[in-house]
DNA sequence: AAGCCTTAGTCCAAGCCATTGACATGACTG
DNA sequence: CAGTCATGTCAATGGCTTGGACTAAGGCTT
């Protein structure tokens, strides 16, 4: 008994806790540190939905299991009764943010139109919640808002004319080029701010003081290369595939026109 | 004082202290814990030269402060005295990495084969080290080697006529989608075997499984979408781009053919 | 209705990790 | 030869993930 007492102090967990209670809202009443939370309390949607929130507003150095779990109002180990693990939530959340970016998805009337909007989706998806789309990396899982998007941009291939081989080896350029350029793009937002202001701060500095006579055609366009936008890169970047495709088209080239972005 | 022993026991640091001088290559005749390492024996050079190879054998897991400096035969604290932090650490590998892509680098004679040279070293750099390219991301410093890249790039879209904002906006276009597209297949590379597994056993599950009713335009292409290569789809893509990018060039459409990938 | 069993939340601890500050040692500098 | 500075080492702090033991609550059987 004795020993429970001491070897407790020495952790010095009461002490801590009680500042647990004081949330940054201090109008809840729930003080989560005394009282069980009730049976059905967590539910692999609310986790979920906490943790998307959690890497939103604090980005994703505030995700772990002790946040998780105080942002939940439990127990840092209770997310283990729902999820395996770390990596088990983080892939629930990837998921979440593709069915977020398909919801309300159809096909477009001309088939172009169609992979534009998948691509425009997956980075309006990603660049909302950055700290998730970094975190979840390169996976997904293969649930039905991923499989409609893969259905119709394989369809609108066929309606281009393409044959089996060429809309799977296509479907797969247009896959990746959305996932891969816009987790990318998160990654990027996703570091904090510093470091981001670092990093665009080293271009400037690099580009301006760029000698004219080792790195010419650098120093001709430094101007403009400031004034490029990220969005203005992926929108030239989509342009270019889609303008092939519609080139290397059997069907469909120069008839009914694509929509321009934006 | 039951207590005491119950509590100290909590610590346990003796105990586990003692199996460090056991090294895991036991023919090693250095006992790094017990001398002293001489003066210069740290580099930078040789930090990062063990920090990637460490990266490349044991993948992204492996690299912690502590095994860096087992791998060193220091003190992991020691390489604090050439690099602020792991992040540190993590940029100059980055930059390493580039180096190495851009070894022996120069202009091709027709500009799109420049381009595709340039992508090309990119993806060959990552994909050799691909826990080295997920963990340094999108971040890149501007060295002379990526410098020299960068400016080769503007040069050669400034050989096929494209004035300096053009040429700003599309050199952007082909570094993002060289940094961005291989970062994140080395990402996926990297992740651990049994991972990469599950996510492309999860793909053919999907497919195979697709309802015909309900995913019809998968259905029809699953046979060939097992076959699809990643370097296939990235060669493809890179052709879709350069394939744009010589129709909307003011000079070189059609004149100087380039050279086909592989 | 009583008791059992499963489920879900909690507690505690083990073993990682990055980083910091105090300390030691050896090489240059004056 | 004394002082200073660079560089390697040590001990410690406060995070992190995860696993195992514990416990309460609700549904189930009888």
């Amino acid at each position: 008994m004795c020993c429970r007492v001491l070897c407790a102090s020495r952790d010095g967990d009461f002490g801590k806790r009680d500042d647990e209670p004081v949330t940054t809202t201090p109008g809840r009443t729930t003080r989560a540190s005394r009282t069980r939370l009730p049976r059905g309390a967590l539910t692999p949607e609310r986790i979920v939905e906490t943790s998307l929130r959690l890497l939103d507003e604090h980005g994703a150095d505030a995700f772990s299991m002790p946040r998780l779990g105080k942002a939940l109002g439990a127990d840092q180990t209770a997310v283990y009764r729902h999820f395996s693990g770390r990596d088990d939530i983080l892939l629930a959340v990837a998921d979440r943010l593709l069915e977020e970016a398909f919801e309300g998805f159809s096909a477009q009337p001309y088939w172009a139109d169609t992979l534009a909007d998948v691509c425009r989706r997956v980075r309006g998806a990603y660049l909302a919640h950055p700290a998730a789309a970094a975190l979840s990396g390169p996976r997904t899982t293969r649930r039905p808002a991923e499989m409609r998007a893969a259905d119709a941009v394989i369809g609108a291939l066929g309606d281009a004319g393409f044959d089996p081989a060429e809309a799977a080896l296509l479907y797969r350029v247009v896959a990746d080029f959305a996932l891969l350029w816009s987790g990318g793009e998160a990654a990027f937002h996703s570091l904090d701010a510093k470091t981001q202001a670092d990093e665009a701060d080293g271009w400037k500095r690099a580009y301006r003081a760029a000698d004219p006579q080792e790195y010419p055609h650098i120093h001709r366009v430094r101007d403009p290369l400031f004034e490029v936008d990220s969005a203005d890169v992926f929108e030239t970047a989509l342009g270019l595939l889609l303008d092939s495709m519609e080139h290397r088209a059997p069907r469909g080239d120069g008839r009914a026109r694509r929509d321009p972005g934006e």
